[in-house]
DNA sequence: ACTGCAATCGTTATCGGTTACGTTTCCAGG
DNA sequence: CCTGGAAACGTAACCGATAACGATTGCAGT
């Protein structure tokens, strides 16, 4: 089953073909400086001894390696989409990818996750690195960009307009007829938190409806931060009529909690999302959410690094993308009930 | 913006510290035989410098590296599922992952290239390595759980009950009527591949249905292999009332002929997929599925990873989950006009 | 025949970290 | 005062591959 042969190394190679390692190196590189013939012999013995260069060993020695890394905290629905839109733009570039995701999702090293994952395998593995969801800065010896950067970082980045995003999301619970919204805010840290809810505000200020902080909840975009909070929004002798999350996984908690409180969605309550994960078009009622193309996060922050490390750049370093609202069936006018 | 500091290595800590890299060595792993002082002396130089350790030198020399590892020939919805439900079971193991995509999706290379890319990274860096729908057997230096394994391979693996669940979804078209039902079959070197196939076979026959070969079309799992197959199959005299495809990839793409056709769906025709991918409910009509849970099938193949890696095992190697079918809207009973 | 240059190939230092082994230090026991 | 042995630490080989460099050979031009 587990077959424990010994792994073919270059040496290997270049005893049986009767050379050097340093001949069977040039030829597995395309080198100049190599007979015909010896290639044919080199060849040969990598054939007949089915040996692949190791990643590792090369990585220590080269510069290039022709990899790009991809570091991410957890692995929700985000970082797919995110991943899938990477892929493509690294689709016949030449260039390969290695995630690294660590196991401790939510355990108990958070602080300069991404710095750690980044020197171990930007040390000599990676090209550049895609950093998702950074939760601070960082350095490195190559390139990085993050998506969705932090508040304030001037690195390269791509992130969507959050801003339009939340006014946007926020104008339209308005329009409904909604007053009082509430906010389940992002991780403080991260510059789309802290622009969605700046759209939040912007909104309401602009309708002229005042900004009750009580009605705003402190998450961190994981799910499980949303369920207190809005059992503690819903709880209230003066509920909002719309509760407004910062992502759709808090959004579909928010959900969860309404539903278990035997409060309809949207007669009772209408709730909106940010993303627009694969997961917001399945519940009943779906969830009316923004939409900010993850997929294409993903394929401009990979086109980003690309050029980046080949060094031809000349666009902004700093790529914002539009978003959408979409809307489906968890948001509709306050029943009379809930207004005052 | 991109910084070049140099990397700092562990000769830069011996340095700082007054020691040998020898014991800095001893003091990251926390190995026997440094006095309190010195692996105070250590660890400060290493707060001061920012040291992280790298993966690469590390695992070069080590046997192990409590990293698991992650290949993928493309990567579509079904690998994000799948990877899903791996970080899960990876989540606070201690066991980080690594995957590695290639950038030459449908590219010249393919055959071979799940072995290629294990020896790249299963040389040193992984202690071993989960394959996403092998295409072939691989060897390796460390265990390998493949999910949808190659046919025939006795191999660890983890799959779903194929033949089952197409011999479930044939009924189910069966059971509405059609007796002309086009298939439209996967990778063939694939088990699954071979069982739906014969899960179809085994359906039609039992209700005595007779198999008509020319309603077969070969495609290999890739959505872009079904749509000339698609076309063969509608634009016929006699054309089926119901298409079963191999994935739902390929039936999405059965529905977009179908669309360009002009034929309604499912009016004119039926569609049945497998795999109840995320997109397969958000089509109008949504697709009817066969559902094999991919979350499980990735954390099943960690689980198993885990166990082989670390030594302790007992369950049998080879895992088939169970299947069920998830009927949307792209199924009906066939027309009297379809009917001959 | 000699020079000059390019082609060809081996030797060796190197990447960063690990570890077998050897050396030094130090203290307890005789 | 000497010895034994363990603790503490450094030295150097090593992992697999690459590349700078040097050495050798081949060949054309004069």
């Amino acid at each position: 089953m587990i077959e424990a042969n010994a792994p073919v190394t270059m040496s290997d190679v270049a005893r049986v073909a009767g050379v050097s390692t340093a001949t069977v190196s040039r030829v597995v590189n395309g080198h100049y400086g190599v007979s015909a013939g010896t290639i044919a012999q080199v060849r040969t013995a990598i054939e007949q001894l089915g040996y692949e260069s190791s990643l590792v060993a090369s990585s220590l020695r080269r510069s290039r390696t022709n990899v790009l890394g991809l570091v991410a905290h957890s692995f929700q629905s985000y970082t797919a989409e995110v991943l899938k839109g990477v892929m493509k733009a690294l689709s016949r570039s030449g260039f390969d990818l290695i995630i690294y995701a660590n196991s401790d999702l939510y355990g108990s090293y958070s602080e300069g996750w991404e710095q750690r994952h980044l020197t171990r395998l930007s040390g000599t593995l990676t090209d550049g690195c895609i950093v998702v969801t950074p939760w601070g800065e960082v350095r490195s010896r190559t390139p990085v960009v993050a998506i969705d950067p932090v508040r304030g970082s001037t690195a390269p980045s791509v992130t969507a307009d959050n801003l339009v995003g939340a006014t946007t999301a926020v104008e339209h619970l308005l329009g409904l007829g909604h007053r009082r919204i509430g906010f389940i805010a992002g991780r403080d840290s991260l510059a789309s938190a802290w622009s969605r809810e700046e759209g939040y505000r912007a909104a309401l200020t602009t309708a002229g409806v005042p900004v009750d902080p009580t009605l705003i909840g402190r998450g961190d975009f994981n799910p499980e931060s949303a369920a207190p909070l809005a059992r503690a929004l819903l709880q209230r002798a003066d509920p909002p009529s719309a509760i407004f999350a910062a992502s759709d996984g808090m959004a579909l908690k928010v959900l969860e909690v309404a539903r278990e409180m035997g409060l309809s969605v949207p007669g009772d309550l209408s709730v909106v999302g940010f993303d627009n994960i694969p997961e917001a078009a399945l519940t009943e009622p779906g969830l009316t959410t923004v939409d900010q193309s993850m997929y294409q996060l993903g394929y401009e922050a990979a086109r980003m690094l690309k050029s980046l490390v080949t060094g031809e750049w000349d666009d902004p370093h700093q790529i914002v993308l539009p978003t959408s609202l979409v809307v489906r069936g968890s948001t509709a006018a306050p029943t009379s009930a809930a207004r005052p």
